[in-house]
DNA sequence: AGAAGGACCAGTGGTCCGTA
DNA sequence: AGAAGGACCAGTGGTCCGTA
């Protein structure tokens, strides 16, 4: 039932009918595995791979049946994947979480380093989960603040949305860059002189 | 009012409160201005490039203001399109044509020669709409069968959804003809031996 | 308290069918 | 009859908030 050793929920002998949510997660060191009734970061990055898997699958099916094909991972996809039996899948988790998994993409040392870091202070998977952004918006600053061509660059991010949130701190970011920049005489924002 | 010289709806003496539809399309030949109460083909093809640049103005605007950009002509384009004034474009007729718009991008000689054809035996715009559709499949047996493909290599179709009956039409005639050259020894669909 | 996810909602792609 | 387009509908992207 489980999906790698120590990670998902245990089957065991628990009835159908009263099957629990998935165990909550913890910030874990990179190949640390979560014990008690907790699942580890690389079980969550796990399952953003298997949602890819059934990404590729919806899409050969459309092919083969000439539907069109999503190039994302769509309410379609989600349905996909429950009805295949992973009901450990679901979109709200999978979205809240996209920007975790677009770090550990586009950086994955400095997204191990920021796992170590959080895990030794013993802070909550709130607090790690929000400290991804900004190192994303570093990112984005150095790539002309673009963040949907950075997702779109990479073969494994270019399938999931930018989330709304990070869209808005680039902005707001690249906002203030500009402001000061301009205000240093940097004049990278439209009508400089 | 009018878009340009001798096509649209004349504003005339007419009273806003009576404004009426568009005129119907008439088979054209490519430079014939129509007469009377109809339009011609030239300006059916320059609604879809009207539309494109309400896309790239929709586009424009929502990357200053750090939004999500569309990629294709979406409801929010028409909407946009209306609140510009341009009240004779509207989703269920450029949708409807999208098809003769591709032919027309896609193989402009072939595109003019229908034209003339269906001017010269008379023919009504539903007949010429539909007669569009076969050199299309051709372009795609050409391209493998990849519609989908087709319109997004080519910079001015990209922004439109590939029409569903083009995309059932390119699939039933892949099987068609795959079926065909299995039957004949050519093996191109699966397991072929 | 911190977190997982069912379920809702505004706005989409798609096109039918009442209209002229 | 042939054709233009208002308006509807099923399923989407997005995420809130009742739940555990």
């Amino acid at each position: 039932m489980d999906d790698m050793n120590g990670h998902g929920n245990g089957g065991g002998g628990r009835l159908l009918s009263e099957r629990q949510r998935e165990h909550p997660f913890i910030v874990t060191e990179p190949g640390e595995v979560a014990r008690g009734k907790k699942n580890g970061l690389d079980y969550l990055f796990h399952l953003y791979e298997q949602c890819r898997d059934f990404l590729i699958q919806v899409q050969t099916i459309a092919k083969e049946h000439g539907e069109k094909c999503p190039t994302k991972v769509t309410n379609q996809v989600f349905r996909f994947a429950k009805k295949a039996g992973a009901s450990y899948i679901n979109k709200p988790k999978m979205r809240h979480y996209v920007h975790c998994y677009a770090l550990h993409c586009l950086d994955e040392e400095a997204s191990n380093a920021l796992r170590r870091v959080f895990k030794e202070r013993g802070e909550n998977v709130g607090a790690w989960r929000h400290a991804c952004y900004k190192p994303l918006v570093t990112i984005a600053a150095g790539q002309g603040w673009d963040i949907d061509a950075i997702f779109n660059s990479h073969p494994r991010l270019s399938i999931w949305y930018v989330p709304t949130k990070l869209r808005q701190l680039c902005h707001t970011e690249r906002n203030n860059a500009t402001a000061s920049s301009s205000a240093s005489g940097g004049g990278v924002d439209h009508l400089p002189y």
